[in-house]
DNA sequence: AATGAATGAGTGTTCATTCAT
DNA sequence: GATGAATGAACACTCATTCAT
C-alpha cells in the first residue's frame, strides 16, 4: 500500500485494534484479525507496535486521549454555574457518553483484566483512570468549598461515583438485555442528593 | 492414585482450578497449570470437565455456591431486626467479604469478561449475580413496606449497590496500592443515608 | 501414533534432529523439518525438548555420547603395546572415524559456530571436546612418562592434534572435491615422527 | 545524506557488516543491524549489495583482499634470507595476525558453515583459501628446491599448517578462556623441526 | 476410574527484500 | 543516488484435547 502519513497509519491501525478488541476481547483478539480490520500487512502493525501487549495499551490511551481532555476542559472552563449545576452537568454527560459506549463495555472491562496481569497496560489505564478521578475530585471539592455540599472526602466520592458507574456497566456483560440507564439516572441522582446540604 | 469419592475429586480439582484462575487470569491459565496445582493427570481433568470453559463455569459455581446459600439463609431468617438494622447488618457482612477476597478481584473481573466471549460461562454467572439482586432487592423492599425507606425501585437500588461496590474493587487492578476499604465502608453509609426516611 | 516407551521415541527425535542439521546447518533447519524427518508431530517434539537450541544440544551430547565412552575405554584399556604403538593406534582410530563422518562435517564446524552464539551448546561443546583433550593427553603424557616421546607440554600436544585435524576437514566446505585423508595421514605420520626420540 | 564517493559509500557499509557479522554471526545478523551500525539506509544497503548472502560474500573478499595481497608480496618479495628463515618469519607473521584477530575467530568459523551452505559465499572463501594454500605451499617448495627441507608433498604440509592454526584457533568457541598462543607457538616451532634436514 | 504421551491447528513475532517518493 | 515505509512468507513455540493402555 501507498505510504501514508505516519500520524495516519498509526490511525488506522489503532482504529481496527480498537474494534477488534472490542468485539472479541484482548485474548481472542489475534493480530491476524487486527491485521484484516485495518487492511494492513503483518510487518506494518510491528513496524507501528512492538507487541500485542504495547498495542492494546496504545489503543486505551488513544481511547481515553480526546475523552479525557475534553473532560478536563469542561470542567475547568465552566465559569458560570453553581457547583451543583455543574456537577449534575458532568454527571449528565458521564452517563450519556456510557450510553454511547454500549458497545464497548466488554472492552472497558477487560482493560481492567489486563492491566492485572500485565504492567504496560495497567501503566495507561492507571493514568487515565487518575485523570477521571482528578477531575471529578476537583468538582466534588469545589462544591465543598462553595458550602454547597456536605464536607466528606472528595476523592473518596469521586471514586465511589465512577465505581459505581462501572460496576453498573459490568452487569450488562451478565445479561446484555438490562437496560442500565435507568440505573445509571438513578445513580446520579442519589448522589446529588446526598452530597447536598439542605 | 487411589480411587476417591467422585466429589471429593471434582473439589480438589475447582480448588486447584480456582486457585489458578485467581491467580493467573482465565486465558493465562493452562490445563496443566491446573493439572499441576490439583495434582491430577491430564485424563482425569477431562474426566470431570468436557472443556476448560466448562470448569471455568464450574468454578464460578462451586465459589458462590456456598456463599450465595448463606446470604440467602441469612436474608431469609433474621427476623428480630428492623428492616434498617437487617440491611445494615448485610452491607458489613458483603463488605467483610470483600475484604477477604482481596486477592480474588482480579478473577471477579475475569468472570464478566469471560461471560462476555462465552455463553455457558454467563449462564452460570447470570445465575449467581442474580441470586445477589434477588437477595438485596427482597431486603430493600421490605424497608420500603415497612415504611423505613423511601419508596424508590428497590432493584435499582439493589443494582446500584451491588454495581458500586464490584466498581470500587475493580479500582484495585489498576492500582493495587489502593485501600478501597474506606471507599467501600463510606459508600454502605451513604446508601444507608439514602435510603432512610427521615 | 502409538505410544512408545521414552526413550526410544527420544532417540527418534535425536536421529531426526542430527540428519536434518548435518544436512541444512542448525539456523536452515526448521522444527518442521526436524519434524517430518522424525514423523513425529510438533507437539511431541517439544515434549522431549524445550527448544530448539535444547535440541541442538541434546544433539551433540547424542552424538558424542558412545563415541567418547568408546575411545575412553580403548584409551583406559590397551595394556600391551607401547606409548608410541597405541597412540599410532589411536590416531589411526581417529582418522578412520573422521573419513566416515565425510558427511557431517559441516554439523560438527556448525558446532562450534553455534557454541560460540549459545551458552547451553557451548556448555555441552565443551565438555566433549575436553573430554578429546583429556584423553588424547593422556596418551602423550604416558609415552613422555615411559621414555619414549620428547617431554614436551601434553595438552598443548594434544591440542595441535586434535586441533589439525578439525582445521584439515574444515577444509572440505571450501572446496568439497578435496581429500582429505592424505592430508590427516601425512599428519599423523608428522606427529608420530616430531613426538619420538631417536 | 550527502553523495560519497561510491567506494567510500561500499566500505562503510562493508566494514558495519563486518563488525556486526563478527558479534553475532551469519544468522543472528539482520540487514537492520548492519543498517544502524552502517548509518546507512535500508535502500542504500541493497544499491550495493543484492542480497544478505552477497553482502556477507563481499564482506569476507574485503577482510581477506589487503591482507592475502600483503602476504603475497612478503612471500615473493624477501630475497635475502634462507628458505628457513623465511618461512619461520611467515609463520610468525601469521600468528600475530591470528592473535590481533582473537575477536573475529567466530566469524572465521562463520565462513566455512556459511560456504557450506552457500555456493556464492563458497566460491569467495575457496579463492580465499587457495590462495593461501598457494603462498604457503610456494614457501614449503622452495625450502624443499634449496635442499634445506625434507622433500614431502608441499601442498600437504601447506594445508596441515593452515589447518592447524585455524583448528586450534577454533578451540576458543568452546573455552574463551583458553589462550591459543602457546599453542600457535608450539605448532609453529614443531613445523619448523619437522621439516628441516639434520 | 485414571493416566500421560501424543497431537496439530493456531499464535505472536521476525526479517530479507521491494519500490514509490 | 538515496530513502524508509511497507510487505508477507516463514518460524519457533503453545496448549486444549484425545485415546490407547
Amino acid at each position: 500500500m501507498r505510504q501514508k502519513p505516519k500520524m495516519l497509519r498509526r490511525r488506522q491501525i489503532l482504529d481496527a485494534a480498537l474494534a477488534t478488541f472490542a468485539a472479541k476481547g484482548y485474548d481472542k483478539t489475534t493480530m491476524e484479525d487486527i491485521r484484516v480490520a485495518g487492511d494492513v500487512s503483518k510487518g506494518t502493525l510491528y513496524l507501528y507496535f512492538d507487541t500485542k501487549e504495547a498495542l492494546f495499551a496504545a489503543a486505551i490511551e488513544y481511547l481515553f486521549g480526546d475523552l479525557l481532555a475534553q473532560l478536563e476542559q469542561v470542567a475547568a472552563e465552566s465559569h458560570v454555574e453553581s457547583a451543583t449545576g455543574r456537577l449534575r452537568a458532568f454527571l449528565g454527560a458521564l452517563n450519556r457518553m456510557s450510553d454511547e459506549e454500549d458497545e464497548r463495555i466488554g472492552l472497558y472491562v477487560d482493560f481492567f483484566v489486563q492491566a492485572w496481569q500485565h504492567d504496560s497496560v495497567q501503566a495507561v489505564l492507571a493514568d487515565a483512570y487518575q485523570r477521571y478521578i482528578t477531575v471529578l475530585t476537583a468538582m466534588v471539592q469545589q462544591g465543598i468549598d462553595a458550602g454547597e455540599f456536605h464536607p466528606i472526602d472528595a476523592e473518596i466520592m469521586a471514586r465511589i461515583i465512577l465505581g459505581a458507574m462501572d460496576g453498573i456497566m459490568l452487569q450488562k456483560l451478565v445479561d446484555p438485555a438490562v437496560d442500565f440507564r435507568p440505573t445509571l439516572h438513578e445513580l446520579a441522582a442519589m448522589m446529588m442528593r446526598c452530597l447536598q446540604l439542605r
